[in-house]
RNA sequence: GGGGGCGUAGCUCAGUUGGUUAGAGCGCCGGCCUGUCACGCCGGAGGUCGCGGGUUCGAGUCCCGUCGCUCCCGCCA
């Protein structure tokens, strides 16, 4: 711990274990915390006492310790204990280096076990090997007693301190708002909580604040911000919740330039206060077209290249069937140059595979040989394609070729991943270095195959840049912004409709007619006729910042109490069933099935 | 919903082609030890091999089912 916050004396402590430092030495001091480790020397006894700010080593003599030694010797694992004594230097050659704390030690002239401990079910800390997730999370307030997951929660405390900092100081104003709303059917499923006193009725966990933030903005508060939860009933992975937390940000008469500027002092003064990278102002921002030709993503991870190069170009006139059929059928092949790679056949075919498990039908790989390819591909292909190919893709000799040919969703989809799977297998990111970008000039709305009809990209209040013409949705782009650090999504936000009649032509654009929209969001279409300012913000996803700052490989390590990837809490175990009387008072009929089960 | 990996001592793992009494490190228990700091030395306990079924003379090992953890795809406006 860097900074030891103060302590007020008390019965127990007058010091943390972690302030006891070389600066200060020969001074009366009570410490208490958990015994991390005993090294009983039958004469002479070593205990590691541990609280939040670290550890300090206590040491116990038959002489001048009394009834204390005898305790020391029972002393388990995790025991906690309140110990006084004198706070001396040590000797040189007893020094330990590798403790922040090592140049001292508390020589102890009284003890108080002030609770006992089982012996926990697996080692808090120094041992080789990493602990299993389902023990770690059975037992989550063992494990967040480890040094990682205490600095991991330390330093989300200090992200949000600094993000409640600032937005106070640039007059925000925090408001809370419901847990219990209403559900919106779009987009991920609703946790539900039936409501007991209308059955068959029942209550939503909002995904997000976004509507009453904006009813903020109409009541006139201008600026507002929230720490709040948000619940999403999907299935969770390493970078992804149930529930999660978001900084919510929205303010009122702005423009995309003032969010993205406000934004950008918010962001430079949380990573200026603990410890993140330095952020240039203003920032790069990329348009999301430009973000999909090079990258093939709207979340580009700028630190390094690899980028997506168009071929249809090259390919016009193929023979290749393959190809022609694709080209014919208005879809497009890129492909991207790895560099001068040897790679196995084995290594090859795992790529083909990568590229069929994203939705590729096929890969094409290939090597530069002379002016052609050695390839399986290069037969059906003519000297001039080939050559124009490696022209394109600047391929120089042994340079492995990768092209997809699909629907562009599909090839970009597939090629964005691969590039990143390929950046790290190449070792080609410099994890030192740290790229954010905004992406700007979003479409819209895009086309849903799979439902026949035009779905917003980003959410529908999102407001279009200039008029509106719901007769041609897909033409029109949304004053949106997403920021985007490392290929992570840390943010994203929009200016929002502050009119009635546009927010209908949006609504009727998807697809959502009048009545329904009256059923669903007539609240917010009669606020909009009440004097709706101009208005915009930004949600930042916590979890995901934190994980990136402390460089953890899951969100479940910035998360005091996460669930596993299916949804179970391991600590309390919820979900659990309840009892029939419960459901009849919310109105729940029993599942038949699950009954007979039991 | 689909696919991959994993499940053996409290923890992390090994376990050959199906073959006698299932092992290691750490932890735990007991003993010794006055300068250790992942203390050391000596001794010891500890197992329904996730669960259920099947094949077999014989299953930790093979097959089927199921549960759990995990990663990925779908999904996540």
């Amino acid at each position: 711990m860097s900074e030891t916050p103060p302590l007020a004396a008390n019965e127990y402590r007058d010091t943390w274990c972690g302030a006891v430092l070389p600066e200060r030495v020969d001074f009366e001091a009570r410490v208490a915390g958990w015994v991390h480790r005993r090294r009983d020397h039958g004469g002479l006894i070593f205990i590691d006492l541990r609280d939040r700010t670290g550890i300090v080593q206590l040491v116990f003599h038959p002489d001048s310790s009394g009834d204390a030694f005898e305790l020391a010797h029972k002393l388990r694992a995790e025991d906690v204990l309140s110990a006084a004594g004198a706070v001396v230097r040590r000797d040189a050659e007893t020094v330990n280096p590798d403790l922040p704390t090592g140049e001292v030690e508390l020589k102890v002239t009284a003890a108080d076990l002030l609770a006992g401990s089982e012996t926990p079910p697996f080692q808090i800390e120094g041992f080789s090997g990493e602990v299993g997730e389902d023990a770690r999370l059975r037992y989550r307030y063992l494990d967040l007693r480890r040094e990682q997951m205490r600095e991991a929660l330390m330093l989300r405390h200090r992200v949000v301190a600094a993000m409640r900092e600032f937005l106070d100081g640039e007059g925000f104003v925090d408001v809370e708002t419901p847990v219990l709303t209403r559900s919106t059917p779009e987009g991920a499923r609703d946790f539900l909580v039936p409501s007991s006193q209308q059955h068959g009725s029942f209550y939503a966990l909002p995904q997000s604040p976004q509507l009453f933030k904006q009813l903020l903005m109409v009541a006139g508060f201008e600026r507002y911000y929230q720490v709040a939860r948000c619940f999403r009933d999907e299935a969770t992975r390493a970078d992804r919740q149930a529930e999660f937390t978001q900084l919510d940000i929205e303010m009122s008469f702005v423009a995309v330039d003032d969010v993205i500027g406000a934004n950008e002092r918010l962001l430079a003064h949380v990573f200026e206060r603990v410890g993140g990278p330095q952020i240039e102002v203003p920032m790069q921002r990329m348009g999301f077209d430009e973000a999909m030709d090079r990258f093939g993503t709207d979340r580009p991870d700028l630190r390094f290249g690899l980028e997506l190069v168009d071929l249809g170009d090259a390919l016009r006139g193929t023979e290749f069937k393959v190809f022609r059929s694709v080209l014919d059928g208005g879809g497009s092949i890129r492909g991207i140059n790895a560099g001068k790679r040897e790679l196995p056949r084995k290594d090859l075919d795992g790529l083909i595979s990568r590229a069929q498990e994203l939705g590729a039908k096929g890969l094409v790989w290939a090597f530069r040989e002379g002016e052609g390819w050695r390839s399986p591909t290069a037969k059906f292909l003519s000297e001039a394609e080939l050559a124009d190919l490696n022209q394109r893709l600047g391929a120089e000799e042994g340079d492995l070729l990768l092209l997809v040919a699909d629907k562009p969703a599909v090839v970009n989809g597939v090629l964005g991943q691969m590039r990143l799977d390929l950046g790290e297998k190449f070792g080609l990111i410099d994890e030192s270095e740290n790229r954010l970008v905004w992406i700007v000039d979003w479409p819209m709305m895009e086309w849903n195959e799979g439902e026949q009809r035009w779905d917003a990209m980003h959410h529908p209040f999102t407001a279009p840049s200039g008029e509106f013409d719901s007769q041609n949705p897909g033409a029109a782009r949304a004053q949106a912004y997403d920021v985007v650090w490392n290929g992570q999504e840390l943010g994203g936000g929009s200016i929002r409709i502050n009119r009635a009649d546009v927010q209908s032509a949006v609504f009727e654009a998807l697809g959502i007619d009048a009545e329904t929209a009256q059923a669903r969001f007539g609240f917010l279409l009669e606020a909009l006729q009440f004097g709706a300012p101009p208005h915009g913000g930004i949600a930042y996803g916590v979890d995901r910042i934190v994980q990136r700052l402390c460089g953890a490989d899951s969100i479940r390590d910035v998360i005091a109490f996460p669930k596993t990837a299916s949804g179970f809490d391991l600590l309390t175990g919820a979900p659990a069933p309840v009892d029939e009387a419960q459901l009849r008072d919310v109105g729940v009929a029993i599942h038949k099935r699950k009954l007979a089960g039991h």
